[in-house]
RNA sequence: GUGGGCGUAGCUCAGCUGGUAGAGCACUCGGUUGUGGUCCGAGAUGUCGCGGGUUCGAGCCCCGUCGCUCACCCCA
């Protein structure tokens, strides 16, 4: 072959046929319940100001500190490609003055989002997300409803082993209370200086921390569940009774640790059993201060973010997708220049009247063309040769049966 | 950024203590006239990731390099 072959860029993730049809098939799953719920697309750069992430999602976070795609471009701007979506979404948002409008402003987005990490099984440096923002309305209710979304997507995929897990993370005094509290804890620790370094950028990262000994020491420490402001604990309590009523089943996770900065009251996420280490599939929160923060109105909001390629995975794992989905209903085998003619007409009359129809070109053989036919995994079959050009009737041959029935060529709508 | 595993036909891989490469799947054609899935036959495909070294001789050994992969960190 070649010389040198190019290759793609370490760590994306690319869906090349037949797994692409999965691929969008989970995408079309995860954004339908949003659009359902009257959310409206928003289509968005890639690229972003840099200010945008550093200020939107926290200078100390790890997803701005070390794992951002940012340059130069010709005019000396400081550019990034986005690692998440709701920064954009906001300053969108206050950019066009969608939040002057009717409130809540509900969107959603799907597209490929970038990080600069270590590739590993289910993160890659440019994957798929699709995720919603409803800005402008701090009702508990929509929160719940927030959390229905994500979860009607992943049933809708057929997912059936992943749970969601639950917290506060309360208003900003709640949290600086906490804080306080529990870098006294950590401080009496016994650490490693990496992790005593972990812990001086965010002292919440040590309840996540994989190690038994970390996990042991932490039991005890102080919960900002347990620092919330009365009013934090009555919309918290709130969520969950919505949740209750949906029948969304959760799990309190006090522990819960989001690796942005934005993240205020109701957060979320959930988490796949038969994934390896990067289980999430999917996570989300309120934000109080970011549409101030990024120059706006003093607006709350609540969104999520869905991991396309993960769900993708835990699809996989979890063997619910079926190929047949997505083959076509009919697979036309033209014998000759006029049957041609004849099955492009017969195929565009069936594709616009909604079916997927199929034509094997190129004078193979007829053995070879139902070989294809069988392939492509086609639930119906039809030769078109003189005698049915004539007669204006085919043999239509279900595959999987392998029973023919002599349709009218006008009736074959009917037959599929 | 740190560690482990692996790089052989399109895909999954085999290749024993070094003797210049194989299987299965997939693909193409055929098993007489216009109907697939099974079976049978035939065929095409590789600078064994790349570079160097040791050796009479390396896919197998050594060094380097690139790539992939899993895990840590972190996250979708």
């Amino acid at each position: 072959m070649a010389k040198q072959k190019i290759q793609a860029p370490k760590g994306v993730s690319e869906y090349v046929p037949p797994r692409s049809s999965a691929f969008e098939f989970v995408r079309e799953c995860l954004i339908n319940p949003a659009r359902k719920a009257g959310y409206l697309p928003i289509e968005l750069p890639v690229f972003e100001d840099t200010e945008l992430f550093t200020r939107g999602v926290g200078e100390s976070t790890d997803v701005v500190s070390k794992e951002m795609y940012t340059f130069e471009d010709r005019g000396g701007r400081s550019i990034t490609l986005r690692p998440e979506g709701t920064a954009g979404v906001m300053r969108a948002v206050i950019e066009h003055g969608l939040d002057r409008g009717q409130l809540p402003s509900k969107l959603w987005y799907a597209g490929a989002f970038f990080r600069a990490e270590r590739p590993q099984a289910g993160r890659y440096r440019q994957f798929y997300q699709v995720g919603i923002e409803a800005i402008g309305l701090d009702d508990p209710a929509i929160d719940a409803e927030v959390i229905a979304i994500a979860d009607a997507g992943f049933k809708a995929i057929g997912l059936n082993k992943y749970r969601l897990d639950l917290t506060s993370l309360g208003d900003a005094h709640s949290r600086a209370a906490h804080r306080i509290d529990l870098v006294a804890f950590i401080a009496q620790l016994d650490l490693d200086e990496a992790t005593r370094a972990r812990a001086a950028i965010n002292p919440l990262r040590l309840f996540d921390d994989k190690r038994p000994e970390i996990r042991d020491a932490m039991n005890n420490a102080p919960l900002l569940m347990d620092y919330l402001s009365d009013s934090s604990k009555q919309h918290f309590a709130k969520v969950k009774s919505y949740l209750d009523a949906l029948g969304i089943a959760y799990t309190l996770n006090p522990k819960m640790v989001r690796g942005l900065d934005y993240y205020t009251g109701t957060t979320f996420e959930f988490v796949h059993e038969l994934l390896g280490a990067q289980s999430g599939i999917g996570g989300g929160g309120r934000y109080d201060g970011l549409m101030s923060e990024l120059g706006g109105q003093e607006l709350s909001g609540i969104g999520f973010g869905l991991g396309i390629d993960r769900a993708l995975l835990a699809a996989e794992a979890e063997g619910v997708i079926t190929s047949d989905s997505f083959a076509s209903d009919l697979f036309i085998i033209p014998l000759g220049d006029l049957a041609k003619e004849k099955a492009l007409l017969i195929a565009s009359e069936l594709r616009a009247a909604g079916k997927t129809i199929e034509i094997a070109f190129g004078d193979r053989a007829l053995k070879g063309a139902m070989k294809g036919a069988d392939k492509s995994g086609a639930r119906f079959v039809i030769v078109l040769g003189d005698t049915e050009i004539t007669t204006q009737s085919v043999e239509l041959k279900e595959m999987k049966t392998g029973s023919t029935s002599s349709v009218k060529i006008d009736s074959l709508l009917g037959a599929l």
